[in-house]
DNA sequence: CAGGAGATTGATAATGATTGTCAAAACATG
DNA sequence: CATGTTTTGACAATCATTATCAATCTCCTG
């Protein structure tokens, strides 16, 4: 039985809010944005429509390394981050190659429906 | 100042314990283990230690779907991790591809002494 | 349009893993 | 043995996430 989906201001506001940005953002954070905007969203809500729209696949959940949950509107072209340990600034960098090499290794372990998340630390030019 | 690693009871009898299997293991499991085999050592202490080995590398760490670190001896050098969002499995991947591709990423913005970390999520053949 | 069944919301409490605290214990060394 | 340093562990604190449950909203039907 699949559950009813009624749709609500509040589920299109969590919605919207994820389609803003092509980072995997928390439910905290958008919890946070959302009050920020003006939206009016409790943050049980928050968690309840970002689970609902994991579990039925619209949306991609992983974990940080804080163990945070992340959540990601499917299938759009993402980035990946440079970031300098000492100054904290980052650079935001893309490219095929490691969209394509993840995509290969997943296929040839038969893996479907393939995310993931790259993060690359370093000490920047002016920090060295 | 090298690292300042003292030896201990608690300390080895966490690492025997992680060694005893090939699976990833909670600290909280691990925690049960020890207590059940005689072995008295506060629960701080295993995420100590954990938290230490990790740190230096000598265990891998990754996060299951309930958001709880698991913690495995590492078997070989640098590699990723392919985790099934649904089961739970996670297959071992290498290769230089990712690895060149940050590097030479990392270099063109100037950054030096560069790390990276990478996770890829999918739905495995059993689970789909 | 009114009424009602069922879905949804949100403030708050509860949960559970992880981390912080800090006095006591274990060590190394002189 | 005295002394300064490291480690331990019981317990409190934190933080994301989930459960609760009364109030509210939606849609359907008469």
């Amino acid at each position: 039985m699949t559950t009813t989906r009624r749709p609500t201001r509040q589920q299109s506001a969590v919605i919207d809010a994820l389609g803003s940005t092509q980072d995997f953002t928390s439910a905290q954070d958008l919890h946070a944005q959302l009050r920020e905007s003006g939206e009016k969203v409790g943050l049980a809500t928050v968690y309840r429509t970002l689970s609902t729209l994991a579990d039925s696949g619209d949306v991609d959940v992983l974990r940080t390394g804080e163990g945070e949950a992340v959540y990601r509107k499917c299938s759009t072209g993402h980035h990946h981050h440079l970031l300098c340990r000492v100054c904290g600034r980052t650079v935001e960098v893309e490219g095929p190659t490691v969209e394509r090499w993840t995509d290969a290794v997943a296929a040839e372990h038969g893996f479907t429906d393939v995310a993931h998340t790259l993060e690359i630390v370093g000490t920047c030019s002016s920090c060295h």
